[in-house]
This record gives C-alpha cells, sequence and structure tokens, in this order.
DNA sequence: ATATAACTATTGGTATCCCAATCATTTGTA
DNA sequence: TACAAATGATTGGGATACCAATAGTTATAT
C-alpha cells in the first residue's frame, strides 16, 4: 500500500492558506458590514467597473455563472445591486451598484488593507510578489488543462 | 469613492489558485473514481493515520466539524468508511477505511502525482518550496488572529 | 429567409461549508 | 462525590459551488 502525503505539498498549502484567507475576510465582513464571501468581492469588482453582465461579472470573481444567480437575487432583494437589461442584446443582464452598496466599499476596502496588514506579518515586499508571480503560472497551467480560461 | 483591484493581490491569487487546483483535481478525481473533492482528501488521510475521530479528521482537511458529519453518512452510505465508537471514550467516532476504498487508494495518488506534474509546469523545486513557506507563514498570521485575537 | 448554431440567464440536483444550538459523555473542581 | 465546565458528534439554517438541461435571444449558415 502506497503513502502519500499532501500535508505539507504546495498544492495542499494553497487550498488551506485560501479558506483561512477567506475566513479571517468574511468574519469582518460579516461582523462590520453583514456582508457575506461573495458580496464583497461582487461589490468590489462592480465599484471598478459598473454595469458588467452576469457572465462577466462571473469570470471577474472566478465563479460558474449558474452560481450566481442566488446570489444576485438575494442582492438585489437587499437591495446592493440593480439588474437591468442590456437594451443592445436582450439575453444580458447589466448589474449596476446601488447607493447602499457604494456606501460601504470604503469600508470594505478598509478591512482588506487591515486583513493583509494581519496576514503579510513577518514577510517582505519581495516574498509576497515571488510568491504571487509563482501561483499565478500554477493557476495558468492548471486552466489551461481544464479550459476554463481562453489563453490570451 | 476610492478604488482597490484585488485582482492582482497575492491574497485574491491564492484563493484563485485554490480553486484551479481544485478543479483540475476534482476532475479526474470523478471522472476516473467517481470520488467528490472531500472523499479522496479523507481517504488519503485516513490512508496515513487510519482510526482518526472525526474531530481529528476534520482537523486534518481542514473543515468545521459539522461539516464532516453529512461526509461521512454519505461515505458510510457507500461503504468507504466505517464509524466505529472509542470504547475508550464514547463521545468519539472513531473512523475506518475499508477494502474497497483502500483499493483506491494508489490511483488518487496517481492523479495527484499527475495534477502536479502539470499544475508545477516550468517551476523549480525552489520555487515550490520558496512559495509553499511564504504561505504556511501567511496562514499561521491568519490562523492566528481567528482562532486568538479580536481584529479591533 | 429559414433553419441551425451559439450564447446568456435560469432552474434543478447534488455537494460543501460555516455557525449556533443541542445531546451525550467525560473532565475538572469544589 | 456532586456539579459545573469542556468536549465530540449531531442538527438546523443559511450560503456557496458545480454540472446538466432549458428557455429565450442573437448570430450564422445555407
Amino acid at each position: 500500500m502506497r503513502k502519500l502525503d499532501v500535508t505539507n505539498s504546495l498544492g495542499m498549502q494553497v487550498i488551506l492558506t485560501s479558506k483561512s484567507l477567506e475566513r479571517l475576510a468574511e468574519v469582518e465582513m460579516k461582523n462590520r458590514l453583514s456582508l457575506t464571501g461573495s458580496q464583497w468581492k461582487i461589490i468590489l469588482a462592480l465599484n471598478l467597473s459598473d454595469g458588467l453582465s452576469q457572465k462577466e461579472l462571473a469570470e471577474k470573481i472566478y465563479v460558474d455563472g449558474s452560481t450566481l444567480v442566488p446570489i444576485m437575487d438575494k442582492m438585489e432583494r437587499e437591495e446592493l445591486v440593480e439588474r437591468r437589461p442590456d437594451p443592445k442584446d436582450r439575453r444580458n443582464n447589466r448589474i449596476f451598484l446601488t447607493k447602499k452598496s457604494e456606501s460601504v466599499v470604503d469600508s470594505i476596502i478598509e478591512i482588506i488593507l487591515q486583513v493583509r496588514k494581519l496576514a503579510y506579518k513577518g514577510l517582505s515586499q519581495e516574498e509576497l510578489e515571488s510568491a504571487r508571480a509563482i501561483l499565478k503560472k500554477i493557476m495558468d497551467n492548471a486552466d489551461s488543462v481544464t479550459n476554463k480560461v481562453k489563453l490570451d
């Protein structure tokens, strides 16, 4: 019987660190802004480029289009976003931030900066940038196999 | 209105790379072994140390104890694991692999090695190890906050 | 111009995932 | 020893996530 300890592998470390970071951010976003894990990402994405279609938004936050549907339903009920029909192509929904969600953007950014400060303690800018570049390569390798992302 | 593009940050890259790797592994595990994302991790963990309690197993794969309950229910129905009462402490379930799950361990390991080969293409051992160490520090930083100290 | 293909959003089904609360058991303490 | 505190598994509630299939719309082919 072969044995393989994945505990100390890079792949597993990526997965575990991802969970840690998501948890850390989510605790603060929930306690201080009552936002869920995907809501703050969506608000930030729309703050950068309002009026994305649902498909474009899904790609930005890297989830399947169908995952976004119930999330948008809820955010619309909570008046955090607005779905408007695209006059040029009636298949599309165009998503826009509301005044209510725009008012929390600054707080979201503050929390993210605070999370970074905590998470990156004891690490240099060079280390962080080097890790980021390595992870980017790994993601591109993986995606090119899964075909999730077209190669530009 | 402040703007913050998290797209190219290390934190977001960790989260995205994690998703990419999980998807890549899951496609293979599902197509070839009909195993879900958590099932193969659980089988590997038990293959290293059979007879863990549910709590210990949850910690190994870094999920909440309650998350594990329906997963163990299903794996027990599918005869992939067995829950046995702990005679020394009747609060514990001790989890053991079945013959059926032991028979797929080698295939799981093969798939993981194959995934690594694909994902790490073009990267040196030094780069991989350096990235792993940096992520470990970040995880420890994040966990120390989530588990002990309050952010404010 | 019409049939077909491609595309966007949605639905239904299944699987994870967390937190808070609860039950049974064990440990710690007065 | 009795009784409170801690612990492990579970349940219930809410959220996220994928895939496959569908409806409606637009693009493309004959």
